[in-house]
DNA sequence: ACTAACATGTGAAATACTTCACAAGAAGTA
DNA sequence: TACTTCTTGTGAAGTATTTCACATGTTAGT
């Protein structure tokens, strides 16, 4: 079989290893602005809390990016991650709900540090709509699905209350969007071929209270 | 060997079986709002996108719950997971940096559902600090460890710049504190006994971008 | 040129996690 | 009571993921 670099992996990735090479881009990032010119699979490891042999095995899935007693190009692998990641290009996103968490969003310098450009912005509330959130007006979700596509949105950050989550995503799906990234605390229906990921900020805190109160031994940690 | 009804579980239990178990205490509030009386796994897996097999198996870990033939008594189910994840009970949490995402999370519903009752503001901003939010009077963070104690505070949510969160999470790991959320995008350092979690929202879309990017076939959903 | 120290990439082994499949219990019907 | 339907709880089987361990290759020092 032919290495992964053209038309995707062939194998089929875990969803950790994905979440892994994010963290690797982050690390790399940050050796790159301390000017280290490459980085072991050892250091890596030790930075983000993993094994080297996991460092290398996640890496491996995509090609072989590193050489034998040096280690790995950072500025290079960062590059290669971001390709693999698809973050070495700018995604069209739409907010929808500017409340509290959308307002947040709005300014979260990670969205665009890795390409993810919120160019819309949509809610319900008369008092909000025409305002403006740095720089962007907020738009009437009434015209949901043909502003999202007029403005060419291909990812749909979903912030409104549960209660009306499911109708703004059928409203989102009629539009053709195929990425969408749900705060909303419910879990909704979409078609097979669109992609949805919910962020659960409660459930990290479940955790911790879990391991408090269960003196629950994390994974071990190199 | 005995139930895990006493002194938590023997076995160690997965991170993924923990974050189910949030999954199915918020399926179950909702079954409990629909006048559900009992719910089969077959019903609760349909709720999740999970198997049936996986319900179950994840609970057994904890102890036998449901009636063979019925399933599930909702209401009970909701009180032995609240039990299991520690959410029975009151956390008294303090947040710090009150910016774009600490404002945000002040007014998050599902923190206080679950029994995370943020009862302290913290920042270094003299125009924030003393201002009040949803009732409290954020406090100066130069008196982080001393307040951090008279409050009794047993969770911090560090919502600060990741060039600063290292300083914050020293302190409050001075301040005798076990669990820390983490929403700066950086790895903290902190003691073994210390339970630490990062929240890193932009790891999502990153997902969700590797997968519109590679054409990525979810892990089946039935 | 030789040696020692490093470090990758990867089959194979070890673990961990999920799903299967079924014995056994419960409830309803007749 | 007998029979049918439903559903749990759980060993065992099946997958998936992680870690090991080492052949192979690079670099630097002498």
């Amino acid at each position: 079989m032919q290495s992964s670099q053209a038309g995707g992996p062939k194998k089929r990735i875990s969803e950790s290893t994905i979440h892994r090479l994010s963290l690797y881009y982050r690390a790399l990032s940050l050796l790159e602005k301390e000017n280290y010119e490459t980085v072991s699979s050892k250091e890596l490891a030790k930075r983000e809390k993993l094994t080297p042999a996991q460092v290398r095995k996640d890496l491996s899935f995509f090609g072989s990016f590193g050489t034998r007693g040096l280690g790995y190009p950072v500025t290079e692998l960062k590059k290669r991650i971001a390709t693999i990641l698809g973050i070495d290009r700018v995604w069209r996103v739409a907010l929808i709900g500017v409340g509290n968490i959308g307002s947040a969003l709005v300014s979260y310098k990670e969205f665009a540090k890795q390409g993810f450009h919120i160019v819309k912005l949509f809610d319900n509330d008369q008092r909000k709509i025409g305002s403006n959130h740095k720089g962007m007006i907020v738009s009437d979700i009434a015209n949901l699905e043909q502003e999202l596509t007029e403005a060419r949105i291909e990812v749909v950050v979903v912030a409104v209350p549960a209660t009306v989550a499911q109708y703004i995503v059928d409203d989102v799906v009629r539009a053709g969007v195929k990425a969408i990234l749900n705060f909303a605390p419910i879990n909704l229906r979409v078609p097979e071929d669109v992609y949805l990921r919910n962020e659960n900020m409660a459930m990290e805190l479940e955790y911790l209270s879990f391991a408090m109160v269960n003196n629950h031994t994390p994974k071990r940690v190199k």
